[in-house]
RNA sequence: GGGCCGUUAGCUCAGCUGGUUAGAGCGCAUGCUUGAUAAGCAUGAGGUCCCUGGUUCGAUCCCAGGACGGCCCA
């Protein structure tokens, strides 16, 4: 018998079947749905649902559209998708407008790389913005569709760009009310300047890279009076020696030192004159072993004083024939040089803010391209890097280097072009941070923002206290203009309101275009005058505004409109954002409303190597999103973002996309059962909770504390947290439940009440499940749902349409039950001799175990025997809880494999009772 | 050079306010199953909790210093 006849009857079995393939082809299937999802207007759809429901905004930072999205993007990208998800299956409106970042520098570059074009003045600004703007368009196209093929939902139809009129009318529109307020204006400042792109550039870029330069010792000489001065000071007998006396600084930027107009010594900190041979020079004390090295030993102290007692002399320039004063300043630092430090106002922050309490003279010796001007005498036409080795040679020669050699450190470069940048004082539009405590209302505001990580706060108050002024200027074409007009008769700059809305409106109509078309009087409220010296002629000024002052006001253009609530709920993007767009965005949030323009920020990671290396295409472990998604599918990319911790910095690389394939196919598989076995499942055919076998009633509560600790998680923002509770989900459903249902399932005649009771489970199992996945496994979870039958699906066309499972919380009493049956279940399965349905189970048990199994939990015995996937079980009283395995009573039945009685019914000699009736019942149909 | 962050099994991560035989999933090994089958189940191996000091009766967890990596800044 038996081949043959087990073979005849699996037939009668209700085996699993489903349209899911076990195989994903997430490359190949995932385009399709995007498109559906675009066709049946899902998102749409269910934000109309929402749409009695509060608001949830997030607000998307926008990316730079230059060059291909990578796996930094892609993480972001998909974690703002999955909490804009989350919100929309929680019953939130979460309309969600992506917006790109389309102006500025890079993009000007590329372009003019693109043409060929060597030098931007030779090209008509006009004819330069049509080609940036074909080339910005270009990127936005491309990342706009790289993001949607992530599988990302958002109002693609309406996404902000920074080049729009609309958009570039606000930011005019920003700078006329800060205007107003008194907040912006121009100033000549030391300020970080590329001399390759010959414009300002603000902190946010510049990057740090490893550089060659001088490193250079350099004594300033003294006259006779300022010898015999500083002796005085110092309580030194002039007659005492006949050495001269220097003041020795240290520098790795010799080209500054034309501008030089003071020294700088630190006030609380204690200098002392050093005779080494016929010369005697004035060094912190604490760095005289460095500096004079071996030659300490030989060293003679002649004397000692505080720094703050030699403010107001002065000594000679090194180079030329005028004074260096001596002044004072905090910043000078005892950990290198000589602890006194060369000060030239036009070439550094600090030696500009030392320029302007001194009243030195800011000397600017170098034009817009980085080349001395005749300021600089015997200097001037070169280049200020190349300039470096003549003026070495000129100390040497005049006796004033006292020890030269060559250092690599890290030096600020263009975040563009990569070239080291100078400080150069220039004049330029800066925001004023400290003008109607502007600094210190953003400050106070931070403190009402939420942070994920906590520490981001403190991250945050930082960048706010330590940075300098903004300088929002820049001596480029591509950009919006910033609508200052220079007076022909006195040469003022003027940025007024006025004016500023009047292009405003202009560019709302016209574009920026217009600021370089139009005639000057297009922009001139009626008797405009200058303010300075009434003239009424006007040139317009051609500088732009720097594009973190354009991105800094996405809130103000995207927000507060159309529903869209201001502030938002919450921003997410990576660290440098603390500096960069958080930063800017509180600002003018601040200035213009005086709010923060977000509830709550949230960081995440960088995405580094397999090694934890930050991730280089140099190196070959850069990787385009698109090209990771061709490779291994949107979905289970998504699945990686939520299996790293992504506050923190992340890993990738093919090995760890690998091992989280595998999760993938796990999840794949058990949704895979639970809709193979839902196939021929209807909605007259569910079971209320209430009315199921007391093992399902268990199950979905036990689910029920998954799905809650899942939603929570993600309210939380701890999509990681959710993604380890779908694993327990699996886990513990696939390894308990879903084996103890296969028998009644399989086995049981279609529409028998237990075999429905199960499959009611497993549907409210999966839809829970499905949901709660779908903001990670946007995909799949939409593909299963498509696997459902339609009946089942209901009016929920998409897995979006469905809400939240909202479980109660996991009780402990589900927990200590669901425990005890893996136990039991643990012992049955761990015995190497028997194995499942080969087995009978004796329990004994004690009369408190008995009362709540047989008791409160309405269990039988059979209902115990079926969760343990034994063939019999039986309970006996005890005064102890114990089990014992025994082999099964009776035989293999054919049919359910249980071990049964065989042969009852005379035509199925092989096969039980129970699958009898079964088979005889299919028969009668 | 400074600030901030991170470092727990091969990989991704848990480990709440100091006391656990330091856990899970994936991978690996072995076995079972072949009616979830390019699946499923069971068992097992695998860790100086980055290092060094300190506080404590006791530290992966607290403190200090260091190493490595990351971000930001000079």
């Amino acid at each position: 018998m038996s081949e043959s006849t087990a073979r005849d009857y699996r037939a009668t079995l209700n085996l699993p079947s489903t349209t899911l393939p076990m195989q994903a082809e997430l490359p190949k299937r995932e385009p399709a749905r995007v498109a559906w999802w675009h066709e049946r207007r899902t998102y749409e759809r269910r934000l109309e649902r929402n749409q009695e429901s509060p608001p949830w905004i997030l607000h998307d930072g926008p990316p730079y559209a230059n060059g291909e999205l990578h796996m930094g993007h892609f993480l972001n990208m998909v974690l703002k998708d999955m909490f804009v998800k989350v919100a929309l299956l929680d019953g939130k409106w979460a309309k969600f407008v992506p917006g790109w970042d389309m102006h500025g520098l890079p993009i000007e570059l590329e372009t003019l790389r693109h043409l060929g074009i060597k030098d931007f003045h030779a090209v008509d600004p006009l004819v330069l913005r049509a080609q940036c703007k074909e080339r910005a368009i270009f990127w936005f196209e491309r990342q706009r569709d790289v993001r949607v093929r992530m599988g990302t939902f958002g109002d693609y139809a309406h996404a902000y760009r920074t080049i729009d009129p609309s958009y570039e009318a606000v930011i005019v529109e920003t700078l006329a009310t800060l205007a107003e307020s008194d907040q912006i204006y121009k100033g000549l400042r030391a300020t970080l300047w590329c001399i390759h792109d010959e414009t300002a550039l603000a902190e946010a870029e510049i990057e740090y890279e490893v550089k060659r330069s001088p490193s250079i010792y350099v004594r300033f000489p003294t006259t006779k009076e300022q010898r015999e001065a500083l002796l005085t000071r110092l309580g030194v007998p002039s007659t005492s020696h006949d050495a001269t006396v220097s003041v020795p600084i240290w520098t790795t930027t010799p080209w500054t030192l034309p501008a030089n107009a003071a020294v700088a010594l630190r006030p609380d900190a204690s200098y002392g004159l050093y005779r080494v041979g016929d010369e005697a020079l004035l060094v912190a004390e604490a760095l005289a072993p460095r500096v004079f090295g071996e030659s300490f030993g030989d060293a003679t102290l002649l004397g000692r004083v505080e720094g703050s007692a030699l403010e107001g002399l002065s000594v000679r320039h090194p180079l030329f024939d005028r004074d260096s004063r001596i002044v004072l300043a905090d910043y000078v630092d005892l950990e290198t040089g000589t602890g006194v430090v060369h000060t030239a106002p036009g070439h550094g922050a600090d030696d500009f803010e030392t320029g302007m309490k001194y009243g030195l003279p800011i000397l600017n010796p170098v034009d817009a391209s980085g080349h001395f001007t005749a300021e600089a005498g015997p200097y001037a036409g070169l280049q200020v890097f190349k300039a470096n080795a003549k003026i070495v040679e000129d100390l040497r020669a005049n006796g004033t280097l006292w020890r030269a050699e060559e250092i690599e450190h890290s030096y600020p470069h263009c975040w563009r072009c990569h070239n080291p940048v100078i400080f150069r004082a220039t004049s330029q539009w800066f925001i004023a941070m400290d003008r109607n405590d502007l600094r210190a209302r953003a400050l106070a505001a931070v403190e009402g923002v939420a942070y994920t990580p906590e520490w981001g706060q403190q991250r945050q108050r930082q960048m706010i206290e330590r940075h300098p002024e903004w300088c929002i200027s820049r001596q480029r074409t591509w950009g919006t203009p910033i609508p200052a007009l220079v007076c022909l008769a006195c040469n003022e700059s003027v940025l007024d309101p006025a004016v500023a809305r009047k292009a405003a409106a202009r560019f709302a109509q016209a574009g920026a275009d217009a600021w370089w078309s139009d005639p000057i009087e297009t922009y001139l409220p009626k008797g405009f005058a200058c303010p300075k010296c009434g003239g009424t002629e006007f040139a317009a000024e051609r500088n732009i505004v720097d594009i973190w002052f354009e991105s800094g006001v996405t809130h103000l253009a995207v927000l507060g409109r159309d529903g869209l609530a201001w502030p938002s709920d919450a921003v997410i993007e990576g660290g440098d954002q603390y500096r960069g767009w958080f930063r800017s965005s509180l600002v003018t949030g601040i200035a213009v409303k005086n709010a923060a323009p977000y509830k709550r920020v949230v960081k995440n990671g960088w995405v580094n190597d397999e090694q934890g290396r930050a991730m280089s295409k140099s190196r070959g472990t850069g990787l385009d999103a698109q090209v990771a998604m061709e490779r291994w599918g949107a979905d289970v990319l998504r699945l990686w973002a939520a299996s790293t911790e992504f506050v923190d910095d992340v890993r990738f690389g093919p090995n760890v996309i690998e091992q989280v394939g595998r999760v993938y196919r796990n999840v794949r598989n058990r949704v895979r059962f639970m809709l193979g076995n839902l196939g021929d499942f209807e909605p007259s055919a569910v079971v209320e909770r209430t009315a199921m076998r007391p093992l399902d009633k268990l199950a979905c509560a036990y689910a029920d504390g998954i799905f809650h600790d899942i939603r929570q998680a993600y309210l939380d923002f701890d999509i990681h947290a959710a993604y380890l509770k779908m694993l327990e989900f699996e886990r513990e459903m696939s390894g308990l439940y879903f084996d103890a249902v296969k028998d009644p399932l399989y086995s049981h005649a279609k529409d028998d009440a237990r075999r429905r009771s199960a499959q009611s489970t497993l549907l409210y199992l999966l839809t829970g499940f499905l949901a709660a996945v779908a903001p990670v496994l946007s995909f799949t979870a939409e593909e299963a749902w498509q696997s459902l039958p339609e009946a089942l699906r209901g009016e929920r066309e998409s897995v979006f349409d469905l809400p939240f499972n909202l479980g109660k919380a996991a009780e402990s009493r589900v927990h200590d039950d669901w425990e005890t049956l893996r136990d039991l279940r643990a012992r049955v399965s761990s015995n190497a001799d028997l194995r499942d349905f080969e087995a009978k189970v004796v329990l004994t048990a004690t009369p408190a175990f008995r009362e709540h199994w047989l008791g409160a939990n309405g269990f039988d015995e059979s209902d115990l025997r079926e969760a343990l996937v034994v063939s019999q079980l039986e309970v006996r009283a005890g005064a102890e809880d114990a089990m014992i395995v025994l082999p099964a009573d009776g035989e293999k039945c054919a049919r359910c494999w249980k071990y049964r009685v065989l042969g009852v019914d005379a035509e199925h000699p092989g096969i039980c009772e129970e699958c009898a009736q079964v088979v005889r019942a299919l028969h009668r149909v």
